[in-house]
DNA sequence: AATGCCTGAATTGTTAACAATCCTGATTGA
DNA sequence: TCAATCAGGATTGTTAACAATTCAGGCATT
């Protein structure tokens, strides 16, 4: 369901009704419930009571600066401490998230870059703090849902790529300019 | 529910029962799961399957350095745009809120310091950008449930009247200084 | 034609019962 | 004595039925 949204398969102010997910799932409406409410915490759904949720509508750019500002300064953070404290293992998954990312990005399918896309840059958040891993999912959710209606795929495969160089490499200060190079 | 997480009337790790909630406030655990989970959303419980929610561990030091520069940075977007075009009706909001707060810090009741100080910084968030207001509510909380162990109530109580008499006053420089130096 | 009101279908809100899972503590066997 | 196993009680997860609310369309009145 949070794919359908960052994707943008859905339009802006669409209402979303409980019965049709929940046939669509396979499950009752109180599971489709739980998980709306938490897509409405995130901000990529607004609740009316009594008239459900609707697809939030898009920031304004005005809004998305301030949103940026805001994610690139906790990403910039949570980069900084996870390049301290790098394993073996983290240099696999970075690698592997990467070719993840750039083979959708080939196919051109953008549900998926949008997904691994989000799923790279929350590797380290996440590896850095849980407590900031849910703060920064609320913020690019919102972001990523304006990006993705007008990104250009090969951008994003070579921006990532420099990123995730750049972190192997263990070269702080290049890894932290490319970030605020891709995060706006 | 939440005047009680943030006035830190729970302990952290503290497991929150469905059944208990359900009956406290006289309804069925349908709606205590709704509730839950939003509060889970805001950062202020944390949720493990099976096990349902507890009280989430407070931030670090240096994570809350990262968010209080984050909420500091969304507050003063906000609040500039909010005295762009503010109404004698804001005004008389404004003058409320504070004596609200005051009052509360005159009483030395946490609960109502810590709903009350929330409640007047999201009055000027909120006027600016519903969009901005729910992603301002999960750094808040958070950040409060740590602050207000803590905090002493006079202090809270002028460096808040300075920031409305400088609102009020319509001198932004100043508010926006202010503001700097209530959220650390 | 325009306005207000009514009706019923669609949708959300709530509830209680049932299923699945987790946790505690006693029991068994080496 | 200690560890593993296994009830059973407590708790969360899911479901379906019912209640309350919203909304659109038709109808009557002006």
């Amino acid at each position: 369901m949070r794919s359908d949204l960052i994707s943008g398969k859905l339009d802006f102010d669409q209402p979303i009704r409980e019965q049709r997910l929940a046939e669509r799932f396979g499950t009752s409406r109180g599971p489709v419930r739980d998980a709306l409410l938490r897509l409405t915490q995130e901000g990529a759904l607004v609740y009316e009571p009594n008239k459900g949720v609707r697809v939030t509508s898009p920031l304004s750019d005005e809004e998305r600066n301030v949103v940026a500002g805001m994610r690139l300064s906790l990403e910039k953070h949570c980069l900084s401490k996870f390049m301290k404290n790098m394993s073996e293992n983290d240099h696999r998954e970075l690698s592997l998230l990467l070719e993840r990312l750039i083979s959708a990005c080939d196919r051109a399918s953008l549900p998926e870059v949008a997904e691994r896309d989000l799923a790279l840059h929350r590797y380290w958040v996440a590896q850095a703090s849980s407590h900031l891993e849910t703060m920064w999912l609320g913020l690019s959710v919102r972001m990523i849902m304006k990006y993705s209606r007008l990104a250009k795929y090969e951008d994003i495969a070579s921006e990532h790529q420099r990123i995730v160089e750049a972190i192997l490499a263990k070269d702080l200060d290049k890894a932290l300019y490319y970030l605020g190079e891709n995060v706006i």
